[in-house]
Parts: structure tokens; sequence; C-alpha cells
DNA sequence: CCCTGATTCGC
DNA sequence: GCGAATCAGG
């Protein structure tokens, strides 16, 4: 690959954005970490806070000064004639890995499209698990204490432990709109609305985890059909039934 | 070990 | 100019 103009933009657009040169490397494809950084270098785009300077304003140490190593692959270093003995280098094939070979695409962001909020406003009095929330945030650090397995196998927290102060979200690497291609025509986390039935079908982690999406019963979250299994009349002690079963047949067994 | 960026230097 | 090899810190 050659650095065309248009790769070399991508280059710079990436670098001050403050992409590793790994992650730069790997976007444009066919070139190394090093090449990006040499590049990058040449470029004068100004350095980035390397882990390797801290402090260090001389980095000029005795590198070519005293006897060294070659620091070159030797390649046809022909020395003298008498010592022709010397172990050849056979291993000198590079062993490329050929990073990125496959990877033309100039990566055309899938324009995230203005979710519709998920419409999280979430009116929690009722008891069913309100997954959206739990799988929105599946990445809080630490562990928060589990008050109960909800349907489902969604871990329940206690009141306190439910707002965890984690907004500042990372810029977000490139993601696909959808998971996959098997869920296209599901009802995903995204596509939830305040109008759309929100029973999770399936457990969540699974590639076909996705959501009830028929119309809502006119003031729950959920459908008419699911409001019936999410809310159960409180019955006299003694007069109750044996509980229904629960949603997607209950907490999961590992 | 892994990662990172910086630097060197044969090509 | 290019980039693999190497270095060195985290």
């Amino acid at each position: 690959m050659s650095w065309t103009d248009e790769r070399i933009d991508q280059l710079k657009t990436m670098w001050e954005k403050g992409l590793t040169a790994s992650q730069i490397a790997e976007e444009l494809g066919g070139v190394s970490r090093n090449a990006v950084i040499g590049k990058a270098h040449r470029l004068g785009l100004k350095s980035r806070p390397s882990p390797v300077k801290a402090g260090e304003a001389k980095p000029k140490v005795a590198k070519k000064a005293d006897a060294p190593k070659p620091a070159r692959k030797p390649e046809a270093e022909v020395e003298s004639e008498s010592d022709a003995d010397a172990p050849p280098f056979k291993a000198d094939a590079p062993a490329k890995p050929l990073r990125a070979a496959p990877a033309p695409t100039p990566a055309p962001q899938p324009a995230p499209r203005p979710v519709e909020a998920a419409a999280v406003a979430d009116d929690d009095d009722n008891d069913v698990a309100d997954s959206a929330d739990v799988v929105a945030a599946p990445e809080l650090k630490p562990q928060p204490r589990i008050v109960s397995v909800g349907p489902g196998g969604f871990l329940r927290q206690g009141p306190g432990d439910q707002q965890a102060p984690i907004p500042p979200a990372p810029p977000r690497r490139l993601v696909p709109a959808r998971p996959s291609a098997e869920i296209a025509d599901k009802t995903t986390l995204l596509d939830l609305t305040d109008r759309i039935c929100r029973w999770p079908m399936g457990h969540p982690g699974e590639p076909d985890f996705h959501f009830c999406g028929q119309q809502v019963n006119p003031g729950f979250p959920y459908c008419v059909e699911h409001c019936g299994r999410a809310y159960q009349a409180q019955l006299p002690r003694g007069t109750r039934r044996p509980p229904p079963p629960m949603p997607f047949g209950g907490p999961r067994v590992r």
C-alpha cells in the first residue's frame, strides 16, 4: 500500500483524533503500526503522549556511539571472506502477519440514527425486571450489591445501588447499528418507545434477544398480553394460586 | 507478557 | 520516503 492523499488524510484525522497507531493502521489496512507512526512523524504530526518519553529529555542514548548491535538486519553483511561459515540468515523472512489483509473498506460510518431515546422514562412502579435499564449498562465495573435475581436472570439491585454516576461515555468505536442480521427484523433496545411493548423475549446476551414489540396497553410499558403477565392481582393470603411461570422460563440456571 | 509511541537506518 | 527493527515506559 502506498500513501495516497486520501490515506494520508485519514491518517492525519485519526492521529489528531487520538486513535492509537495500531487502530489507525488497522483502519487503513495494508500498513503496519510502525508504518503509521513513521508516516505520522514524517508528516510532522505532533507527537502524542508517549510512554517512553516521560520526563526523559535526552533520548540521545549511546546508540551508535559505542559498538551497539547492528540494529539493522544484517542482510548481506559479507564480512571477511574467511568467515564465510557464518550462520546464514534463512530466518530473514519478515514473517509479516499481513495484518488486516482485506480491509479496503473506508469504514463508512453507519450514521447512528437518532435513537428514540429508547424511552427509558422508567416508570418503575412495576415489578417486572425492566430489562432496558439493566441491559443498557452492562459494563459497570464495581459489582453492585445484588438484592435478588429477577426474571430472565437479571440481577436486581438495591435502591441505593441503582444510580452509578458514570455517564461519561467514552467515544465509541464504530459499531454496526444491528448486532447481527438475524435480529434485523426484531425489536431491539433501540426500537423501544413509549408505545412499544418492551417485554423481553429470550435472554439478554443471546444473539436473538429482542423485545415483544407489540403496541402497548396504553399507560403501561407492555402490551395487553404481557401486562397480564406482569401484573397480578394481589389475592388474600391463603387463597393464592401457585405463581405463574416467570417470563422466559425463569432465571437461568448455570 | 501485552500495549504504547519514538527512533534508527538499510533500502 | 518508507517501514522493520529496536528501544523503552506503562
